[in-house]
DNA sequence: GCACGAATGCGGGTCAACCCCTATGGGCCG
DNA sequence: CGGCCCATAGGGGTTGACCCGCATTCGTGC
C-alpha cells in the first residue's frame, strides 16, 4: 500500500466546532487536521498553503461561503476533495455544492454520527452524503458519478498493477509476483492504459505518481 | 518553465527575526512564507504538513537544533531545501550541515544582505554560502558536489532526451522534433540510463519527476 | 436464470525498445 | 598534439510492449 496518510483542513468561524471536528478526525491513526480556518477568505489561503488532501468546510462561513469556496478550491486544487458540513437539508443546496464539485455533504445535527464515515469515504474518493436528500437528486447523482467513475476508476487489479508497471516492473516480473501469466498482466496493462487514455509507459507512470499510487 | 512559486517556511525562535525574514521573502512575488515554527520540533511538524519547498532554519533551535531538523527534513521530505541561519563562522558546523543534507549556509551578520541570492540559489537547486568560508573546505565541497553531479548528471542533450521521454514521447517522435536520426536518440537514451543506473521507462520518468526536469 | 463486468488466459502478429559494438567530427584541456 | 568527452549515426540482433480477437470462470444484480 502507499501511504494512507490524509492531511485535512478545517474551516468553520465557531473554534468550538472546529474543536471536536479535530478530536474526532485526531482519534484515526492515519488522520491528520493540517490547518484551520474560521473564514472563507482565510480557508482558501490555508488550503493553498497545505495543499490538503480533504478540506471539511461549513456551509456558512464568512467573507466566502461554502459554494465559492468549495469553487475556487476545485478550482486550484482539484484533487482536494471537499466535504461541507450544513445546517439546510435542502436539495437545492446539495445540487449546488454536488456540481461546484464537492463530494460529500454533512448535516450538522448528524454530524458527530457520520463524521468518520464521511472522510473514510472521501479518502477513497468516494462521495457521501447525509440527511434526506431525494431519491431522485441521489439517483441522478449516483449515475453521474457512476458514469464518471467507469470513465476514469481502475478495477482493483488493474490498479495494482499500474502500481508494479510505474515501479518500474516488467510484465514477465510483475507476472511472476502476482503468479500471473503475462497475457493476463498485459490484458489488464491494455485495460487500464485505454480506460485512462494514457498512450505509453511514461504517461501511465505520471498518471501513477498524480494519483498518489506510487512516489516518483 | 514550471510553476516558479516557491513555498517556505521560517524557523527561528525569535519572532522579530522571522518577521523580518518573512518582509524580505515576502518582496519576491513568486515566493510565499507558508509556515512558520519557532522551535525545532514544532518546525518539523509544520514542514511535514505544509511540505515546503525550502525551510530556513535557525542552527540554535530549541527542543531540536538546526543541524538534527536539516537530518530529519532531508530523511523525510529530501526535496526540500534547508537553508541555515547561524551566528557561528565556524567550517567544523558548516561541514557537518552539509553532510547533514543542508545546501545554505548564511551568517546572521549578513543575512540581509544575502538572504535573496540564498534562496534563489536553493530555488534552482544550488548551494549557497555566506561567511568566511576556507577555501580549502569549500574547495572539499565543490569537488565532492562536481564529482557527485558528474557521476549523475547528464549532458545538456542527455537531459532534453530524458525530459521528452517523461513527457511520453516515443524515440521516433523526439528524432522527429529534435531533428536526429532514431541511432542517436537511442544512444542518449542508452547513455542517461546507464549513468544513472535505471533499468526501465518507468525508473527514467520517476527520475525526471524527481529532479523536476517534468511535472507528474 | 440470465446478463454483465471482473479476472484470468491464449494465439499470432507488428513495432518499439534495448543490447553490443563501431565510427566520425568537433571542441577543450593539459 | 593527443587524449577525452560530447553529439552524431549505423548494423544487427533479442526482447518487450502493444494490438486484435477469443474464451472461461466467477460473482453480483435484476
Amino acid at each position: 500500500m502507499s501511504s494512507p496518510v490524509r492531511r485535512i483542513v478545517l474551516a468553520d468561524d465557531h473554534e468550538a466546532i472546529r474543536l471536536g471536528v479535530r478530536s474526532v478526525i485526531s482519534s484515526h491513526p492515519d488522520w491528520r487536521v493540517v490547518g484551520e480556518a474560521g473564514d472563507g477568505r482565510e480557508a482558501l489561503e490555508v488550503v493553498r498553503s497545505v495543499r490538503p488532501d480533504i478540506a471539511i468546510i461549513d456551509y456558512s462561513l464568512p467573507m466566502m461561503n461554502g459554494l465559492e469556496l468549495t469553487r475556487a478550491i476545485k478550482k486550484e486544487l482539484p484533487r482536494t476533495e471537499v466535504l461541507v458540513f450544513t445546517m439546510h437539508d435542502r436539495e437545492d443546496v446539495l445540487a449546488e455544492l454536488l456540481t461546484a464539485g464537492a463530494r460529500g455533504y454533512l448535516l450538522k445535527s448528524e454530524a458527530s454520527k457520520h463524521l468518520l464515515a464521511a472522510v473514510e469515504a472521501l479518502s477513497l474518493r468516494r462521495p457521501y452524503f447525509s440527511g434526506n436528500v431525494s431519491q431522485t437528486l441521489l439517483d441522478r447523482f449516483v449515475e453521474m458519478a457512476a458514469r464518471e467513475a467507469s470513465a476514469t476508476a481502475l478495477t482493483p487489479r488493474e490498479r495494482e498493477i499500474v502500481q508494479l508497471i510505474a515501479e518500474g516492473r516488467l510484465n514477465k516480473e510483475i507476472a511472476a509476483i502476482l503468479e500471473l501469466s503475462i497475457k493476463t498482466v498485459e490484458t489488464h496493462r491494455a485495460a487500464a492504459m485505454r480506460k485512462l487514455d494514457l498512450k505509453s509507459t511514461a504517461d501511465l507512470v505520471r498518471y501513477a505518481v498524480r494519483n498518489n499510487i506510487i512516489e516518483p
